[in-house]
DNA sequence: GAAGGTAGTAATCGACTGATAACATGTCAA
DNA sequence: TTGACATGTTATCAGTCGATTACTACCTTC
């Protein structure tokens, strides 16, 4: 994290420094199992001015994952129609894997729909990955399932830090390998660059 | 929950009634998100004999989530070898969606992944998956990851309560209603049989 | 240069959590 | 019956968490 020394910011600049923040522990942690106070030390500020910049934690995780999500359906929704556009979704996402930790909080966001405000937020980027891969492609559905299914997979071998654990077990090595294709560089490249 | 009143029942009888209440809880809030106390409660016990019966809270998660792994591994292992057995284990999972406890506290396992033990069990139960169908059904890498990645779709789909909004969204609806199949019935009736 | 708004912190609180200790109650063998 | 062990509970604690309050330091503008 970039340490500005002594200097002063706005409330704007903070914001955005408290939210990457933000993006990288609960990434790490999930909703439930991150503090305020992590948040607040990996941007370097006090954890009370977190809980009043987002008005609480909750406010805080939903702006974050928020933003996620919206990332996510952005980089798909900028592919163009044509003939290629079913590989160039696929390279998209896996351009994501880039900040390793943008896949990692959708994740906990998924396993957290219960919570309503979140779930509703999961769906949506559920449903617009499916409703862009036809719409840019002219799939039908079960191609377009098969695509979203893939990305829920890069996002799960993420999670679990399958690219950190190769060498450990042949079958999951075989599977990384597969799924990630010619992205795996980039994939085990996202690994190591975080923070 | 079944309560027995009064009666006594020996420990084992417990750690089993409680190792139920706990996947029932920790399937809705994840390891973090979920107290002991809630897991006494839904067992009927008290919170302090939870934890000198596992030990502490890690230790009961991590029993809780070797037994759904071991549950989802065994399903898929009951497949014999055949010019079926594709079909077959993608009719086992479908039936695991009958506890739908089970495959949303997979996903939590999975979100969880930074944790070292769970991450451990969480790889092993990917790579067992994707390892027990090449070997059944003698396909190659791809489509066993084909096989893999529709599982981590039907987990998700599970996850975000997508059975419980059908109607709000039609492309979601689509994507389930492709994903699920013949098992849709399955899922939604899996999603209202809850506790 | 002082006044007023903005950026930020220190101190602190009540609620909750996981864990421990001490105690109570039921069950069974001799 | 009684002792001894296994099954459970009540009381309690120390730590953590999110949030509030009150305060300080900085910057701009007139």
């Amino acid at each position: 994290m970039i340490v500005e020394l002594g200097r002063r910011m706005t409330a704007d600049e903070r914001r955005e420094q408290i939210l990457q923040a933000a993006l990288v522990v609960f990434a790490a942690g999930g909703y439930a199992g991150t503090s305020t106070d992590q948040v607040a030390r990996e941007a370097g500020v006090s954890q009370p001015y977190v809980v009043r910049l987002f008005g609480g934690k909750q406010q805080l995780f939903a702006e974050v994952y928020s933003r996620a999500s919206r990332r996510v359906v952005d980089a798909l929704a900028a592919v163009q129609p044509g003939p290629e556009a079913g590989r160039e979704m696929g390279e998209a996402y896996i351009g994501l894997l880039a900040d390793r930790n943008l896949l990692r909080l959708l994740m906990h966001g998924f396993a957290a729909g219960s919570e309503p405000e979140i779930g509703r937020l999961a769906r949506w980027t559920l449903s617009e990955a499916f409703r862009l891969y036809r719409e840019r492609t002219g799939a039908g559905p079960d191609e377009a399932r098969v695509f979203v299914a893939h990305g829920m997979l890069i996002n799960v071998l993420l999670a679990v830090d399958a690219t950190a654990h190769l060498r450990a077990d042949p079958d999951l090595d075989a599977l990384a390998v597969c799924t990630f294709g010619a992205g795996l560089a980039v994939a085990v490249a996202g690994a190591q660059a975080v923070r």
